[in-house]
DNA sequence: TCCTATT
């Protein structure tokens, strides 16, 4: 079932650090003995193909920076989709969280807050809950959880389609030992006025990977298993262009972007497509699910590294100049071309999976 | 019956 998620950004989008630290032992100290508290910052939801040089050039153009780190998949080198910044002055600090939480970044909304001090104690805090009455909203939800304790973040999943809560859901809390007694005490609890016990337990950790999100970090992660687009996670953004798309539209990508159904249904076998998408000048592959803002660029960067591009296109609606969602990009090399669209298809370029094929209608020669 | 928040 497709899913959206409904989070908060009041949780934490302005924690002091007041809030942020242990109780009553002093402000927590960094490993180098430097109190760093007023100065550490944690991004969340950045866009998955956000760059450490990007998030630096962004974070950066606050003011002078200690330190900051894009947290990556040890192993596939993937953006985890946070990171940290440690400015030199924590009224640079305060400035960024001011002016860059909140900030929508493609189909995200990044949340800048001060850093907890890093501790064993807060790590595998998180809870997955199910059987939630369906008419439990996120408050509601909270007001439950938080008798044990404080809550960095909870969100309950909904159906995309109806708006309806799925009756499931996730609390961190902030330390591990308050969702351990979240756990105690509300794991097959009926909530008040509710028919049904709920299901408390911990959130599977990010390794553990199972069904969907082995199927969807497969097809995520396709093109990494060709020498070519190491760096396709990479996909350029500007950081005017950051900034322009984060100032600028009111209503973003974030309501039309989302899976296709036919996203999920893999890679086609290239054999069988026979002589689509030859052409005089080259073999034309149909690229399908790209943003409304999207332009060639993204199609150069895409696909350049596979092989020889010819010619990219980006169908824009005439009104409106805005991308139909597709485009088509010529490549001379069948091999090439087979190679793109093996990697391509069913990547991920920000929330959208891309569906990319040979092209198989007879018009438009690209 | 699984969103990705601790360097």
């Amino acid at each position: 079932m497709v899913t959206q998620i409904i989070s908060t950004m009041e949780t934490q989008a302005s924690n002091g650090p007041a809030g942020t630290g242990a109780t009553g032992t002093g402000p927590p100290l960094a490993a180098n003995g430097a109190d760093d508290s007023k100065t550490n910052l944690i991004v969340n939801y950045l866009p998955q193909n956000m760059t450490q040089e990007e998030f630096k050039s962004l974070f950066g153009s606050i003011g002078d920076i200690e330190s900051c780190k894009l947290v990556r998949d040890k192993i596939t080198g993937q953006s985890l989709g946070y990171g940290f910044v440690n400015y030199v002055d924590p009224n640079d600090a305060d400035k960024a969280i001011s002016t860059l939480n909140g900030l929508k970044l493609q189909t995200k909304t990044i949340k800048v807050s001060y850093a907890r001090p890093s501790s064993a104690s807060i790590r595998d805090a998180n809870l997955y809950v199910s059987g939630l009455p369906r008419t439990m909203g996120q408050k509601e939800m909270e007001q439950l959880f938080s008798q044990y304790g404080r809550i960095i973040t909870s969100r309950i999943l909904v159906d995309q389609v109806t708006g309806v809560s799925r009756g499931v859901g996730f609390i961190r809390f902030d330390k591990r030992v308050e969702a351990e007694e979240a756990i105690k005490g509300l794991n097959g609890q009926k909530p008040l006025g509710a028919a049904e016990p709920i299901t408390v337990k911990f959130a599977n950790s990010p390794s553990q990977k199972t069904g969907q999100a082995l199927l969807s970090h497969l097809y995520q992660g396709s093109a990494r298993r060709y020498p070519g687009p190491l760096h396709h996670h990479a996909q350029r953004f500007r950081l005017d262009n950051l900034l322009n798309m984060a100032y600028g539209v009111k209503s973003p990508l974030s309501l039309l972007s989302r899976f296709s159904p036919v996203a999920v249904e893999g890679v086609p076998g290239l054999a069988g497509v026979g002589l689509a998408g030859a052409g005089s000048a080259g073999w034309c592959i149909f690229v399908y699910n790209l943003a409304p803002e999207a332009d060639e660029s993204v199609l150069w960067q895409l696909f350049g590294p596979f092989g020889a591009v010819t010619n990219v296109k980006v169908i824009r609606d005439f009104a409106t100049n805005k991308c139909k969602g597709f485009g088509f990009v010529t490549m001379t090399n069948y091999e090439e071309a087979a190679m793109a669209i093996a990697a391509l298809n069913g990547y991920r370029l920000g929330d959208r999976v891309l569906q990319v094929s040979f092209k198989t209608s007879k018009q438009h020669k690209a």
